[in-house]
DNA sequence: CACTATATAGACTGTTCAGTCTAATCCGGG
DNA sequence: CCCGGATTAGACTGAACAGTCTATATAGTG
């Protein structure tokens, strides 16, 4: 059974899971248990706990990017398009767990987790305000400061709803689209232009 | 050096410190160094470290708990002194702090994190949809979903602000009156009577 | 003074864990 | 067939840590 390059991704994998489950309390022997590998194959692969945490924590981040460029349609329909798409990245029990995940590291890797920040949801919303910025020019919404906008429709979008999950609180059912329609469409009530 | 009682505050607030500042990482020995105390006197007092733990979240629950009741002025005046209380307390280096912790525990402890979850921001948006179903009553806001809104408001009071802050991120400098002023205001547009 | 409750320092146990080391095994390429 | 790189099981080290235990000291009370 010499898989080579394979084990690596197999360990990544596993890692993954058992960060997204247990936080940085999972143990080397939890993750080389669920490869099926050997302690010392771990350690062919990733100089060590520490590194692999780190690279899957960017992984992480990386799945919850939604592109906002290549918006052909009108405002509206971007803005719901988008809010769909973030928030089945966000809201999903793996966005939950790599969010809770970062969140309890973030005294013990203040680093890793401040860049992850900037260039997950602190990315998304500076894209998302240049947009609201070009609107707000073109007359379409209120003249206003568009990064507080765009602050203001993200926390909509996963603000309590994602505390509640992070807590292991259920969220009361409710259909998606019609959820993302009443965030989309008060958000356009609460910039419209006067 | 026999103080008694006193010990168990001393005790418990050095675990308030080191519990908000490490997690539940937080070793035992970190917490009776800190109150300056031997470690049989911490077992005199606690059961053992999770118990305490327990404890100091409870604590922490009730820390950030903002009363509704006795709201004798219009609307827009009570929201508006609601959110600055509540932000004051959600985004304060304690209040993120508390969270962060909470969260970072929420796989080891589900039950203590799920009761914090609703005795805490759950409850507080019950209380704020009962408030806003009133108005919608009155007349004074849009029929709608009075615990959409509630979410909504909570959600952009401390939403993207407070991951921030959770991932060691910085908010840029804002007027907090300004800010309060401009979600409440932004609530109210968005869920005006039509 | 003596008694009791509490405090103290520190040793001790048992466990968990990250990371290293060893010796044996497997497998593909020359 | 043999060699070299990877893999395996498992032992081992050193550290951290929760919780217990012992022996001693201190302070208030009768």
């Amino acid at each position: 059974m010499n898989m080579n390059a394979n084990n690596r991704d197999r360990l990544f994998s596993a890692a993954v899971e058992v960060f997204l489950e247990h936080g940085y309390d999972a143990s080397v022997d939890m993750i080389i248990s669920r490869a099926g590998v050997a302690r010392q194959t771990f350690y062919n692969h990733f100089q060590n706990k520490e590194s692999l945490f780190a690279e899957v924590m960017r992984n992480c981040v990386g799945d919850i990017l939604v592109p906002l460029t290549g918006n052909s349609g009108d405002l509206r329909t971007t803005l719901k398009k988008f809010a769909t798409t973030y928030r089945e990245r966000a809201l999903c029990p793996a966005g939950v767990a790599g969010y809770r995940t970062m969140v309890g590291q973030a005294q013990r890797f203040p680093e890793l987790t401040r860049e992850a920040f900037e260039s997950g949801i602190g990315y998304m919303v500076g894209i998302l305000a240049e947009l609201l910025r070009k609107a707000m020019a073109r007359g379409e919404l209120r003249q206003d400061d568009p990064m507080f906008a765009a602050e203001m429709l993200m926390s909509m979008l996963a603000g309590l709803e994602r505390s509640r999950l992070l807590m292991g609180a259920v969220n009361p059912p409710c259909d998606e689209a019609t959820r993302v329609e009443n965030i989309v469409e008060g958000f356009l009530r609460m910039f419209a232009a006067r």
